[in-house]
DNA sequence: CTTGATTTGTACGTATGTATT
DNA sequence: AAATACATACGTACAAATCAA
């Protein structure tokens, strides 16, 4: 239930309940999450309140959210493997929107960014790419 | 300047608009941005608006907020650096509130999940450490 | 140290536009 | 064509943290 008077704000409160339902498989990935209307008669919140809710789940990666459509929960990415190269350094960072775009990237995904030895550096999509150190059976 | 007819929302406008002061060096790491206020009486918005527009930059990790603060141009964060094994297997990831808050991970800083070869998993902060491929040197 | 001003965070409501069903 | 649903943008109000005098 939500508890308008305590510590933690209602759209947390929110985003946890519907997060717990995906992690559950409650809201198995392909399927959607119920719409804004639905959910703020539901827990009698404001449609904004809502929306702040789900974005918070967008921003973590869970959902992805179109114009026109119910917030859907993200199936696993298949991943590209890379393979590593001795030298390498790896880091991960959050795209600006250009490179979202560019990249095609949904909101809520990091970026992996390699540096190799020659100086240059490659970006990844982060929840659809496995970067792995070769070992001997390689 | 803003174009409230154009296609692109007026807070991602602005973000673009914020976003290069940052890249430019205008406002450097550790430097606030101008006020809600401010920055809504200068171009004309509602503080919602401009609000979400700075919520943007702290999804991309440009910026950390407090209540009370102005926004802060994230500093560089001295890394942490961290080897890797052969059949190491690198992927990158959004944590969840919970995660962001026991790691002490800013809003829009992703995480680096390295899966061992023995089958268990590390996390790591992922603007705040390097992940190196072992070369002949180490 | 205390007070008052500033500033952010949350939550509500309304309205309009646009995409999907 | 109509109903559903999301996206944007405005406004108001109050609480809580910070800052400055």
């Amino acid at each position: 239930m939500i508890d308008h008077y305590g510590d933690r704000p209602v759209y947390k409160q929110l985003a946890d309940i519907l997060r717990d339902q995906i992690y559950s498989g409650a809201v198995p990935p392909g399927k959607q999450l119920p719409s804004d209307l639905y959910l703020s008669q539901m827990h009698r919140l404001g449609r904004g309140t809502v929306r702040r809710a789900v974005e918070v789940l967008q921003n973590e990666g869970l959902v992805t959210r179109d114009k026109g459509q119910r917030a859907t929960v993200r199936e696993q990415s298949p991943r590209d493997v890379v393979l590593l190269e001795p030298g390498d350094e790896v880091s991960g960072r959050m795209p600006n929107d250009a490179e979202r775009r560019s990249l095609g990237l949904p909101v809520g995904e990091p970026i992996l960014e390699v540096r190799r030895r020659g100086g240059y550096v490659d970006v990844f999509p982060g929840a659809a790419t496995t970067l792995r150190v070769p070992s001997a059976e390689d």
